[in-house]
DNA sequence: GTTTGACTTGTCAAATTGTGTCAAATGTAG
DNA sequence: CTACATTTGACACAATTTGACAAGTCAAAC
Protein backbone atom coordinates (compact mmCIF):
# COMPACT_ATOMS: atom_id res chain seq x y z
CA UNK A 1 0.00 0.00 0.00
CA UNK A 2 2.23 2.97 -0.80
CA UNK A 3 1.09 6.20 -1.29
CA UNK A 4 -0.07 7.27 2.29
CA UNK A 5 -0.32 11.05 1.08
CA UNK A 6 -1.94 11.00 -2.25
CA UNK A 7 -5.20 8.87 -0.79
CA UNK A 8 -5.26 11.18 2.26
CA UNK A 9 -5.63 14.16 -0.04
CA UNK A 10 -7.94 12.51 -2.46
CA UNK A 11 -9.87 11.54 0.89
CA UNK A 12 -9.91 14.72 1.91
CA UNK A 13 -10.66 16.59 -1.17
CA UNK A 14 -13.97 14.49 -2.06
CA UNK A 15 -15.23 14.79 0.90
CA UNK A 16 -15.67 18.09 0.70
CA UNK A 17 -16.58 18.24 -2.80
CA UNK A 18 -13.65 19.53 -4.48
CA UNK A 19 -12.37 19.00 -8.13
CA UNK A 20 -8.95 17.93 -8.98
CA UNK A 21 -9.01 21.42 -10.97
CA UNK A 22 -10.18 23.40 -8.27
CA UNK A 23 -7.71 21.97 -5.72
CA UNK A 24 -4.77 22.23 -8.49
CA UNK A 25 -6.12 25.88 -9.45
CA UNK A 26 -5.61 27.20 -5.69
CA UNK A 27 -2.14 25.36 -5.47
CA UNK A 28 -1.27 26.67 -8.88
CA UNK A 29 -0.33 23.81 -10.42
CA UNK A 30 -1.39 21.77 -13.33
CA UNK A 31 -4.18 19.86 -12.87
CA UNK A 32 -2.17 16.67 -13.99
CA UNK A 33 0.45 17.28 -11.59
CA UNK A 34 -2.35 17.31 -8.52
CA UNK A 35 -3.52 13.99 -10.39
CA UNK A 36 -0.01 12.39 -10.12
CA UNK A 37 0.37 13.26 -6.50
CA UNK A 38 -3.10 11.83 -5.19
CA UNK A 39 -2.38 8.64 -6.94
CA UNK A 40 1.48 8.56 -6.22
CA UNK A 41 3.39 9.04 -9.58
CA UNK A 42 4.73 12.54 -8.22
CA UNK A 43 6.03 13.22 -4.81
CA UNK A 44 4.60 16.38 -3.28
CA UNK A 45 7.30 19.26 -2.59
CA UNK A 46 7.03 20.22 1.30
CA UNK A 47 5.63 23.49 0.59
CA UNK A 48 3.30 21.97 -1.75
CA UNK A 49 2.02 19.60 1.47
CA UNK A 50 1.54 22.61 3.75
CA UNK A 51 -0.20 24.27 0.94
CA UNK A 52 -2.54 21.47 0.12
CA UNK A 53 -2.77 21.24 4.32
CA UNK A 54 -4.25 24.39 4.17
CA UNK A 55 -6.64 24.24 0.74
CA UNK A 56 -7.85 21.07 2.34
CA UNK A 57 -8.16 22.58 5.75
CA UNK A 58 -6.16 19.37 7.43
CA UNK A 59 -3.95 19.48 9.93
CA UNK A 60 -0.29 20.04 8.66
CA UNK A 61 1.32 17.82 10.73
CA UNK A 62 -0.61 15.39 9.70
CA UNK A 63 -0.30 15.56 6.00
CA UNK A 64 3.54 15.74 6.65
CA UNK A 65 3.69 12.71 8.55
CA UNK A 66 2.52 11.23 5.64
CA UNK A 67 4.34 12.68 3.39
CA UNK A 68 7.61 11.49 5.39
CA UNK A 69 6.59 7.90 5.10
CA UNK A 70 6.10 7.82 1.69
CA UNK A 71 9.29 9.76 1.58
CA UNK A 72 11.42 6.65 4.01
CA UNK A 73 8.64 3.93 1.88
CA UNK A 74 10.59 4.86 -1.09
CA UNK A 75 14.12 5.12 0.52
CA UNK A 76 13.50 1.52 1.38
CA UNK A 77 12.80 0.47 -2.02
CA UNK A 78 13.35 -3.36 -2.23
CA UNK A 79 15.09 -3.60 0.99
CA UNK A 80 12.57 -4.82 3.24
CA UNK A 81 14.71 -7.56 4.51
CA UNK A 82 16.74 -4.96 5.43
CA UNK A 83 14.43 -2.22 6.26
CA UNK A 84 13.78 -3.71 9.91
CA UNK A 85 17.35 -3.38 11.41
CA UNK A 86 17.70 0.14 9.62
CA UNK A 87 14.83 1.72 11.14
CA UNK A 88 16.23 0.05 14.51
CA UNK A 89 19.38 1.65 13.91
CA UNK A 90 17.56 4.92 12.97
CA UNK A 91 15.62 5.40 16.17
CA UNK A 92 18.57 4.95 18.30
CA UNK A 93 19.86 8.42 16.85
CA UNK A 94 16.74 10.34 16.85
CA UNK A 95 16.01 9.84 20.20
CA UNK A 96 19.11 12.83 20.24
CA UNK B 1 26.00 10.77 14.13
CA UNK B 2 25.67 10.38 10.25
CA UNK B 3 26.80 8.00 8.08
CA UNK B 4 26.86 4.77 9.70
CA UNK B 5 28.29 3.11 6.47
CA UNK B 6 31.56 5.18 6.19
CA UNK B 7 32.67 4.58 9.79
CA UNK B 8 32.21 0.61 9.65
CA UNK B 9 33.94 0.58 6.50
CA UNK B 10 36.95 3.13 8.16
CA UNK B 11 36.66 0.63 11.25
CA UNK B 12 36.89 -2.66 9.16
CA UNK B 13 39.87 -0.59 6.82
CA UNK B 14 42.04 -0.24 9.22
CA UNK B 15 41.89 -2.99 11.10
CA UNK B 16 42.97 -4.77 8.45
CA UNK B 17 45.96 -2.02 7.19
CA UNK B 18 44.82 -1.26 4.43
CA UNK B 19 45.47 2.15 2.49
CA UNK B 20 42.27 3.99 1.32
CA UNK B 21 44.15 3.95 -2.09
CA UNK B 22 44.54 0.27 -2.08
CA UNK B 23 40.99 -0.50 -1.49
CA UNK B 24 39.88 2.74 -4.01
CA UNK B 25 42.13 0.55 -6.54
CA UNK B 26 40.01 -2.77 -6.30
CA UNK B 27 37.09 -0.89 -6.13
CA UNK B 28 38.06 0.62 -9.18
CA UNK B 29 37.66 4.10 -8.09
CA UNK B 30 39.40 7.53 -7.40
CA UNK B 31 41.08 7.67 -3.66
CA UNK B 32 39.01 11.09 -3.30
CA UNK B 33 35.97 9.38 -3.62
CA UNK B 34 36.38 6.45 -1.74
CA UNK B 35 37.77 9.07 0.96
CA UNK B 36 34.37 10.96 0.91
CA UNK B 37 32.54 7.57 0.90
CA UNK B 38 34.28 6.97 4.33
CA UNK B 39 33.23 10.45 5.77
CA UNK B 40 29.53 10.08 4.13
CA UNK B 41 30.30 13.05 1.67
CA UNK B 42 29.29 10.88 -0.84
CA UNK B 43 26.42 8.14 -0.70
CA UNK B 44 28.28 4.42 -2.13
CA UNK B 45 25.90 2.79 -4.89
CA UNK B 46 24.10 -0.50 -3.83
CA UNK B 47 26.67 -2.27 -5.79
CA UNK B 48 29.85 -0.73 -4.38
CA UNK B 49 28.59 -1.63 -0.97
CA UNK B 50 28.55 -5.02 -2.11
CA UNK B 51 31.78 -4.70 -3.97
CA UNK B 52 33.23 -3.53 -0.63
CA UNK B 53 31.43 -6.12 1.47
CA UNK B 54 33.66 -8.34 -0.24
CA UNK B 55 36.87 -6.37 -0.40
CA UNK B 56 36.67 -6.12 3.25
CA UNK B 57 35.86 -9.46 4.05
CA UNK B 58 32.63 -8.23 5.61
CA UNK B 59 29.11 -9.46 5.98
CA UNK B 60 26.86 -8.19 2.91
CA UNK B 61 23.81 -8.08 4.86
CA UNK B 62 25.33 -6.19 7.21
CA UNK B 63 27.23 -3.33 5.45
CA UNK B 64 23.74 -3.08 3.20
CA UNK B 65 21.93 -2.50 6.37
CA UNK B 66 24.18 0.44 7.34
CA UNK B 67 23.81 1.76 4.07
CA UNK B 68 20.23 1.50 4.12
CA UNK B 69 19.96 3.42 7.38
CA UNK B 70 22.22 6.40 6.46
CA UNK B 71 19.85 6.65 3.37
CA UNK B 72 16.80 6.81 5.72
CA UNK B 73 18.66 9.33 7.68
CA UNK B 74 18.78 11.76 4.63
CA UNK B 75 15.21 11.16 4.06
CA UNK B 76 14.31 12.28 7.51
CA UNK B 77 16.53 15.42 7.13
CA UNK B 78 15.19 17.67 9.00
CA UNK B 79 11.99 16.24 9.80
CA UNK B 80 12.99 14.45 13.64
CA UNK B 81 10.02 15.69 14.92
CA UNK B 82 7.38 13.95 12.14
CA UNK B 83 10.00 10.73 12.09
CA UNK B 84 8.79 9.00 15.25
CA UNK B 85 4.99 9.06 13.87
CA UNK B 86 6.13 8.07 10.25
CA UNK B 87 8.69 5.25 10.67
CA UNK B 88 5.26 4.00 12.46
CA UNK B 89 3.56 3.92 9.37
CA UNK B 90 6.03 2.41 7.71
CA UNK B 91 6.74 -0.68 9.93
CA UNK B 92 2.71 -1.26 9.43
CA UNK B 93 3.32 -1.63 5.87
CA UNK B 94 6.44 -3.38 6.01
CA UNK B 95 5.09 -6.40 8.19
CA UNK B 96 3.56 -7.48 4.33
C1' DG C 1 63.22 22.57 6.25
C1' DT C 2 62.32 19.51 2.44
C1' DT C 3 60.47 15.32 0.73
C1' DT C 4 57.24 11.64 0.80
C1' DG C 5 53.03 9.40 1.20
C1' DA C 6 48.18 9.28 2.88
C1' DC C 7 44.30 11.52 2.83
C1' DT C 8 41.17 15.61 1.88
C1' DT C 9 39.02 19.37 -0.60
C1' DG C 10 37.24 22.07 -4.44
C1' DT C 11 35.76 22.18 -8.97
C1' DC C 12 34.19 20.40 -13.23
C1' DA C 13 31.57 18.01 -17.11
C1' DA C 14 28.64 14.26 -17.89
C1' DA C 15 24.93 11.61 -16.53
C1' DT C 16 20.88 10.98 -14.06
C1' DT C 17 16.74 12.28 -11.89
C1' DG C 18 13.07 15.57 -10.76
C1' DT C 19 9.75 19.20 -12.13
C1' DG C 20 5.68 21.08 -14.24
C1' DT C 21 3.21 21.59 -18.65
C1' DC C 22 0.91 20.44 -22.77
C1' DA C 23 -1.82 17.63 -25.79
C1' DA C 24 -4.04 13.59 -26.43
C1' DA C 25 -6.48 9.69 -24.44
C1' DT C 26 -9.74 7.69 -21.35
C1' DG C 27 -13.67 7.44 -18.67
C1' DT C 28 -18.35 8.76 -17.37
C1' DA C 29 -22.76 10.99 -16.75
C1' DG C 30 -26.44 13.17 -19.11
C1' DC D 1 -23.02 12.33 -29.12
C1' DT D 2 -21.43 15.98 -25.83
C1' DA D 3 -19.36 17.78 -22.02
C1' DC D 4 -16.44 17.60 -18.47
C1' DA D 5 -13.18 15.27 -15.00
C1' DT D 6 -9.31 12.75 -14.77
C1' DT D 7 -5.33 10.21 -16.55
C1' DT D 8 -1.44 9.31 -19.53
C1' DG D 9 2.71 10.05 -22.17
C1' DA D 10 5.98 13.01 -24.05
C1' DC D 11 8.55 16.89 -23.56
C1' DA D 12 11.69 20.86 -22.12
C1' DC D 13 14.00 22.56 -18.48
C1' DA D 14 16.05 22.59 -13.85
C1' DA D 15 18.32 20.46 -10.16
C1' DT D 16 21.02 16.93 -8.31
C1' DT D 17 24.35 13.27 -8.47
C1' DT D 18 28.34 11.10 -10.19
C1' DG D 19 33.22 10.18 -10.66
C1' DA D 20 37.53 12.27 -12.00
C1' DC D 21 41.19 15.46 -11.71
C1' DA D 22 44.20 18.78 -9.59
C1' DA D 23 45.61 21.09 -5.78
C1' DG D 24 45.60 21.20 -0.95
C1' DT D 25 46.67 19.75 4.09
C1' DC D 26 49.07 17.09 7.33
C1' DA D 27 52.42 14.19 9.68
C1' DA D 28 56.44 11.45 9.80
C1' DA D 29 61.01 10.55 7.84
C1' DC D 30 64.93 12.24 6.35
Amino acid sequence: MLNHLGQKIRELREKQNLLLRQVAAKLEVDTALMSKIERGERNASKQQVIDIAKILKAKEDELLTLWLADKLESAVGDENHLASDALNILKKNLKK
